[in-house]
DNA sequence: CCGCCTGGTTTCTGTTGGTGACCAAGTCAG
DNA sequence: CTGACTTGGTCACCAACAGAAACCAGGCGG
């Protein structure tokens, strides 16, 4: 596996890392994709990462999540350490979720990550549209019907 | 990775942004965690911020990809404007895929994800193992056999 | 003509996410 | 006491999607 990909800059120490296998399947960068990369754990950082917040609020905030998600990402972040319950067996129970110190250095990527789509996602929507315009005079030249 | 053109009517947001509400169908960050939130985007374009690379190359390189997985999310990133592709009909015709510049400013927040995860993840791990043993002692004091 | 190379697409099947019904525990109205 | 309603959550079921493997295009070498 030879990488005549001009990586350049640094060389990292040993095999560990980055621009180097970036792919292998136990790499921590895969790991982290495994648990956070799913449709919902990153809204629920970002949104947790301005507040602590109730279970029910997270699901009133979150358009479109359903409880079953919600629980369940919820409580995926909870074994990772990420976010913090807490119930309180007031009278309707009351749960309290926050994130962790750890999560809070994570957010910060996270946020790099929301603030790009904001002043970027018009970009792709324009780009997206050209491709499909482009793909649609292929198809008028080329129709499928063989 | 859907084909809707979702930009929407413009039209409801007086929500613009963050920390406001992430949650929103419509808003930029649901939109792109809806792109590239999934099991490859991030890795084929953090892979590619190496340096321009082909099909079989990333396929090699990336450990677990399905061909038909890589197409399909090649595909989509080069209809967000986020890849290159770059066909050369030579002997068995070579297809080179690399970033745009657009994605090169997103790819910050990703190396920032990536380093997070390879100083963290050893926290993370521990914070599962930590509530797995947690579970597995409540389990035993409340069997399930009810 | 056979087999092989790259870059795909198709088919089939297992896993995942969403929907909606249901549960626990407690409070309050009637 | 009964029934309705609260919050937080589980369960069963179904549709959508990812993955594995087979197949395809077409150009070449033997």
């Amino acid at each position: 596996m030879q990488d005549d990909t001009l990586i350049s800059p640094g060389h990292l120490e040993g095999t560990r890392n980055g621009r180097g296998n970036v792919y292998a399947r136990g790499c921590s960068t895969r790991q982290l994709l495994d648990r956070i990369g799913d449709k919902w754990s990153v809204l629920i950082l970002l949104l947790l990462g301005d507040g602590e917040m109730r279970f029910s609020e997270l699901k009133r905030r979150i358009d479109g999540v359903s409880q079953k998600m919600l629980t369940q990402t919820l409580r995926s972040l909870e074994r990772d350490g990420l976010v913090d319950r807490e119930a309180v067996p007031t009278v309707p129970v009351t749960v309290t979720y926050r994130i962790t110190p750890l999560a809070g250095e994570l957010l910060a990527a996270l946020r790099l990550m929301m603030e790009w789509a904001e002043t970027r996602m018009s970009a792709v929507a324009a780009a997206q549209a050209k491709f499909d315009e482009q793909r649609a005079a292929v198809d008028q030249t080329y129709p499928i019907g063989q």
